[in-house]
RNA sequence: GGUGCAAUAGCUCAGUUGGUAGAGCAAAGGAAUGAAAAUCCUUGUGUCCCCGGUUCGAUUCCUGGUGGCACCA
């Protein structure tokens, strides 16, 4: 049976430079599940692979993206699925690999077919949410989808804006559409998390964005500062040093925030995969050891 | 050396007309279905600088000390 294995954890703990080594010993390739190495114009600032990583073993979803480029969870399940079946045509395993936690559930789990929010209607919600406010939204959602409202966080305006969306856009209630089941993948599915001490990733995370600037982080940022507003901007390391540029930090309080802004994220993220009891944990020092995880996996 | 000001949470500070205290930031925990590196929620016990004094009771008032800041020599 055709086998994938996803390579998980948090931002900074070692995932890429195992990722290249697991590829080339299975042999698999590699499918990028970070949503934020996609854009081409964000290479430094997101740790993407380097050139030479990429030469390597070949590579999807990095860097294919530009800034203005609609992408979604639900977009990449679908590219995703369509590439493993392309591969698995050649391979009997593939590796992916990455931190983008929702991402990696669109491909293992599935996300419900829902509509995708056309730009006129996103546009006319996010004005009626600045005009009106979070509680007419809310009042609104009350009687479009009563059910939704019951268990919907009611001050994540992201949540309420969406839910309303897919009501307008579709006349039905955002509920019809969660239908919650787990999608049936026709490959096996192995996940092998990678964690640290809190203190090892925290000092490494650090480190990394001192390397980043070194590599010419500020550069990279200044030349993307136009298109700040976009989503695909709305990104540690960038959103920091945009800061800086609008003259509202300085250089040095810029890059404390672009660190500390990793170090939460990489707690979300482990939040986030506790939750899943099929990940098996390593150190990634223990490379020997999760090379013959992969192998007794594979005997099975 | 003299005078003044302040000493309270990891940091910046508020406050208690005397009944042992709370904001912001930091930190930690959590939620999660088409924006997800997004967005949102929850969490504050700390010798109230130290020794004495006054008082039923002192973090608060008073004497002294310590280190700090400012000004004057």
């Amino acid at each position: 049976m055709k086998t994938l294995f996803v390579l998980l954890g948090p931002t900074g703990v070692g995932k890429t430079d195992l990722s290249i080594h697991i590829a080339q010993s299975l042999p698999a390739e590699i499918i990028s599940a970070d949503s934020r190495q996609m854009y081409a114009d964000l290479k430094i600032g997101t740790a993407a692979p380097t050139l030479k990583q990429l030469g390597q073993v070949p590579h999807h979803f990095v860097g294919h993206l530009q800034l203005t480029d609609y992408y979604s969870a639900a977009r990449y399940e679908e590219d995703a699925i369509k590439c493993l079946s392309t591969l698995f045509l050649s391979y009997d395993n593939a590796l992916l690999t990455g931190g983008s936690m929702m991402y990696i559930d669109a491909v293992c789990n599935g996300i419900d077919d829902i509509p995708t929010v056309d730009e006129e209607t996103r546009t006319f919600m996010i004005e009626r949410y600045h005009n009106e406010g979070l509680e007419v939204l809310c009042n609104e959602l009350r009687l479009l989808d009563p059910e939704y409202y019951r268990i919907v966080d009611l001050k994540n305006p992201k949540r309420i804006i969406h839910a309303l969306e897919i009501c307008h856009m579709t006349g039905k209630t955002y509920t019809s559409f969660r239908t919650q089941t787990r999608k049936e993948r026709p490959f096996r599915i192995i996940k092998i998390g990678l964690q640290r001490e809190r203190e090892e990733l925290y000092e490494r995370i650090n480190q990394r964005v001192d390397i980043m600037m070194q590599q010419g982080l500020l550069e990279e940022a200044r030349n993307v500062y136009e298109y700040r507003q976009l989503n695909s901007l709305n990104t540690v390391g960038y959103k920091e040093l945009f800061k800086h540029f609008s003259g509202e930090w300085d250089l040095e309080f810029a890059i404390d925030k672009i660190k500390q802004n990793s170090r939460i994220y990489s707690r979300k993220q482990m939040t986030w995969f506790k939750r899943d009891k099929d990940i098996t944990w390593f150190h990634p020092d223990q490379e020997k050891e999760i090379m013959e995880f992969i192998n007794n996996q594979q005997l099975q």
